[in-house]
DNA sequence: ATAAAAAGTGAATTACAGTTCATAAAATTG
DNA sequence: CAATTTTATGAACTGTAATTCACTTTTTAT
């Protein structure tokens, strides 16, 4: 008669996958792609290399879904900031500031899911996550430009050079990790910096 | 008694060097670093992959040079420009522009520069690389803000953001090559964007 | 011309990580 | 509890590309 799993089994499963992920996840955030071999990714998980081929097809697809949801955490979070109450200037700042801080609790992550080298599958999954963050700055400046809040521009590429200015500004100093107080100055000028660019203000 | 290179000999081998770069450059150009094996570069040189190792210690140092030497050139572009006549504003406008225009030129080449996976060597050379081409944007941005024609800003960040957002804005049509028409376009609005950004006017 | 030194060759070596697979362990069914 | 199926193991395999090195060719010096 057919196999069936239990639910008991079907949860130990789940939890494996997780802790598959949980586990590249720690890797990346510790030490970059670089450090995340599948050796590494079995070790953490408490599972053999082999195992990890179970729950995912290859390396590359089991980095693409870590990336791909990390992305879409913050997107969630980026998107209700955007699409919340006040001026668009406003939530544009808001927007920003929330994700120059979380990006600077996480550096090693940021960096790594922003623009660390990988190979060309993650590589392609990372350019679609940049154009899901731009998506979202889309809104906004197509709505600051609608209530002539923001003078008519691109909103394409406003919103690539947004992300472009940030993410450049906020991997920068990930090497040379700074003071908290040095963080605040720094959010402060990537923020003004694009609210000018996006109203031509300031 | 010691063996001394003659005149012909010290030009043939130097010459040789210039081909490796040449060689290797050609091929990043074409195929992005994935495309330049040593074994590549050999052949297009025409030397053996023995030979490369005569003239550079190991791969990555040889696309360091590559590197570091193009983007030498184009910081002398930009510094031209920006040392210039005109206003800052001006300047830093035909600045983003040149690098623009010559970026959409060779847009495998810009990629490959600016934002390719690579070595964690070569990635440590682009870095600096970046820090280079920002520096010449702060050199306008403290000339616009010393003539008060730039709001106060701190121009370290303000220049990473400028690299960052045209960079981004640059690799993500590098990828679906569109017609020269929208180039324009482009460029248009990234400059747009970098002049409001730093201006806070437009 | 011949010996010594340097430069060039390219097949063999090395290094490394992702992937596979024969085998073992565990889970499910009757 | 035997039979069967699924899941797990990890050493071996594979593919790739950088690097080396024993050997050849070329260049220089006497």
């Amino acid at each position: 008669m057919a196999y069936q799993r239990s639910a008991l089994m079907q949860e130990r499963l789940a939890d494996n996958r997780q802790r598959i992920l949980a586990a590249a996840r720690q890797l990346v955030a510790e030490g970059g792609f670089r450090a995340a071999s599948v050796t590494a990714v079995a070790g953490i998980s408490g599972l053999s290399t082999g195992a990890i081929y179970r729950y995912f097809p290859s390396k590359a697809a089991l980095f693409v879904e870590v990336l791909s949801s990390a992305v879409a955490y913050e997107c969630t979070i980026l998107s209700a900031i955007v699409d919340g109450e006040g001026s668009a200037t406003a939530r544009l700042r808001a927007a920003v500031e929330s994700f120059a801080r979380r990006a600077l609790q996480g550096p090693h992550l940021a960096y790594a899911f922003i623009a660390e080298p990988a190979d060309p599958e993650v590589e392609a999954a990372r350019i679609l996550c940049r154009r899901d963050f731009s998506d979202v700055f889309k809104r906004v400046l197509r709505q600051g430009i609608a209530g002539g809040e923001f003078p008519k521009q691109s909103v394409d590429i406003s919103a690539a050079c947004i992300v472009g200015a940030f993410t450049e500004a906020l991997v920068r100093p990930t090497e040379h990790r700074a003071k908290r107080k040095q963080d605040q100055a720094l959010i402060r000028s990537i923020v003004d910096f694009c609210e000018r660019a996006v109203t031509g203000t300031g």
